[in-house]
DNA sequence: TATTGTTATACTCTATAACTATA
DNA sequence: TATAGTTATAGAGTATAACAATA
């Protein structure tokens, strides 16, 4: 499941370190890690992961695409997108359909069932987001998001 | 070793789905894990790991810390905490000493040599980041870190 | 009783190699 | 020969339960 969710819970958290801090490669992490914790928790009613919502995102909103394109989109091995692929098609989430022009490939798409779930745990997510970042206007968030794509890009080129 | 190293490949990237790109949370993760890989192979000349080298950051600047403390401030759960100290005392960069006071407790400082590998290792990342963020002046890499610990606080209310 | 460190264990995420069936 | 999907497998990272020694 990952990390715990009770990030709340009042341990006697010893402060030190500062140099570490300084690092946004650091800070990053443990806030990613932070939230996902919590995201998870979010998901868990719609029994989806955070790579499951990632994935039945992508199907909802671009139907038709090819596992590897999936797997591209997402980052992930492609041997890795096969079990992904499988628990949303047992739930009845997602279709896998043969390609008529390679019948190597499937094209994916998302069912009527994956479509209300999806929107449900998107709401849910969206939700979750306003919650944890009320302290930041949009401008903040923006900028956010903006250093985030920065460093991203800089990294593919 | 977590994520392939190699994201600066070219590979025909599928940019669709618009709308998970919106979540702070899910832009950070991915960013998050994109410069944990090329942290994790900045690490490799030393033979450190992130958390190895979190951990001997702390111990380094924190001498005489208990590894419940430590596993407290590295938000890793006391049992994961021994092996990455096995494994730094294996190396001669850390000691772990019974604590006089309390006798199930140890005290963990480093060595001398435990000091120049951290240094080195520290430098290496220091260099790593302006590298990264090149593109970011002081006032935002500060934002940065600004929005981080403030989402990280409104987790521990 | 509670806490420090430990062992054992399990689950998720990720990476690689090798297979199959198509192209 | 190359590609799409699959299987099998291995290694990090992280979580929980239960134990011995000490408080």
């Amino acid at each position: 499941m990952g990390r715990s969710a009770d990030h709340r819970s009042s341990k006697k958290t010893v402060q030190l370190d500062v140099r570490l801090r300084e690092f946004v490669g650091y800070t990053l992490r443990r806030t990613s890690s932070i939230i996902q914790a919590d995201l998870a928790q979010t998901l868990k009613p719609f029994d989806l992961r955070m790579l499951t919502f990632s994935a039945l995102s992508l199907i909802i909103n671009n139907p038709g695409l090819r596992q590897s394109q999936l797997a591209d989109a997402m980052d992930v091995e492609h041997p890795n997108m096969v079990s992904l692929i499988d628990d949303l098609e047992a739930r009845n989430l997602i279709t896998r359909e043969r390609s008529t022009s390679d019948r190597r490939a499937y094209a994916v798409c998302g069912t009527e069932a994956g479509k209300r779930l999806y929107e449900a745990a998107h709401k849910a997510v969206a939700d979750h987001e306003n919650r944890l970042l009320a302290g930041l206007n949009d401008d903040q968030r923006q900028q956010i998001l903006g250093a985030m794509e920065m460093i991203q890009t800089a990294y593919k080129i």
